[in-house]
DNA sequence: AACATTTCTTAACCTACATTAAGTGCTTAA
DNA sequence: TTAAGCACTTAATGTAGGTTAAGAAATGTT
């Protein structure tokens, strides 16, 4: 069975004739190491599913300075919320990192489910929570950690990225510079 | 009308009898000011929908500082989503700060009303996504903007709160000590 | 009205993190 | 195979924002 109808069942159930609706709703496409789905200033049309690779999703400040919003690997949701439900330009980025095979869904498409699949709103809302109670918990991470213990807490939530992310885009989703993370995570080694 | 069932109407229609049965799981409950209606390590009950009135949500780190999550005044909603979905003791404390009317809707009359109002599903997706989208954007702030610029923001954002709200609370929100917001506020003044 | 409590301001000093810069090792590319 | 480009490290110096402390203004309480 295929990654994304697993991921589906965790949260409802089909029937096989409502998967196949889904699927055919979808399509998959293989991308390249440092491909660009989405700059900054377009709309995005689609929300990503990870079958396999590594993508992030970031913004760019000043035109300097990069910020990395979400890491996504396999049996992740990787998008542009705002720009994708508002069908405005956003502003980030969404890049791969490692050769990726992705399940797109477009808002169109997701709209439609919707209808047809009442079963799918209820995913998509946990889905949605989900993300929401993450993105708190970061926030508050945030304001009130130093960041080492943000370091910390990333690599108990995140163990399997560690190993596949470079040290500049760890830091950059800490909120630190490459220089500064460096020197945190040898004083790490340390202890 | 009551304020809950606009704020439903502008996202999904509901008929009359949809609209009783939705408050005939809810209740209206009056609180002071100072009022805690939620600690830290008490399991989240309840999703308050505010009437009148101003409550924020905040933690408290190391037994000393407060961090604001979320303000909410007439027309938003509050709560603890981590502690209310998991039905697990949360970090967060709900704290009334101008005396309120709020609208009580309990985690299981929640859920019923998914099966018996399917709409209520779709009402309460979007404003997740809402709630999604403007995290995500608070967060990349925080990461990127410094503290000035962040408060200029949240008073575009939120103008009617500054009125409202104390210093030490917008400090908190914004991310610094209140000692440092004032330095700011009359930097900002001056120009 | 008088006292207590909390909020806000100001200022001196301190620290976590940024910036700049220089050097090392790895990878990719002609 | 050499050069060019990144990722990473280290260290000197700079700064946004924190800490401490003390007083002023506002608010609450009796």
């Amino acid at each position: 069975m295929s990654l994304i109808l697993e991921n589906i069942a965790k949260h409802v159930s089909l029937t096989t004739k409502e998967e196949e609706l889904f699927l055919s709703k979808t399509s998959v496409h293989h991308y390249k190491a440092k491909s660009i789905l989405l700059h900054a200033g377009e709309v995005c049309k689609y929300s990503y599913f990870v079958n396999s690779g590594i993508l992030r999703s970031f913004n760019i400040n000043d035109n300097i300075v990069e910020h990395v919003l979400h890491f996504a690997c396999e049996g992740w949701w990787i998008g542009d919320m705002y720009s994708l439900l508002s069908q405005k330009p956003g502003n980030l980025f969404i890049e791969v990192l490692e050769d990726a095979e992705l399940v797109l869904l477009s808002k169109e498409n997701q709209e439609h489910l919707y209808f047809e699949i009442p079963k799918l709103e209820r995913f998509f809302r946990i889905l949605t929570e989900n993300s929401l109670i993450t993105h708190q918990g970061r926030l508050m991470d945030n304001l009130s950690l130093p960041a080492e213990e943000r370091f910390e807490k990333f690599c108990k939530k995140y163990p399997s990225l560690i190993q596949n992310i470079s040290q500049k885009n760890i830091a950059s989703y800490i909120g630190v510079t490459p220089e500064f993370f460096s020197k945190i995570k040898s004083r790490l080694i340390r202890k």
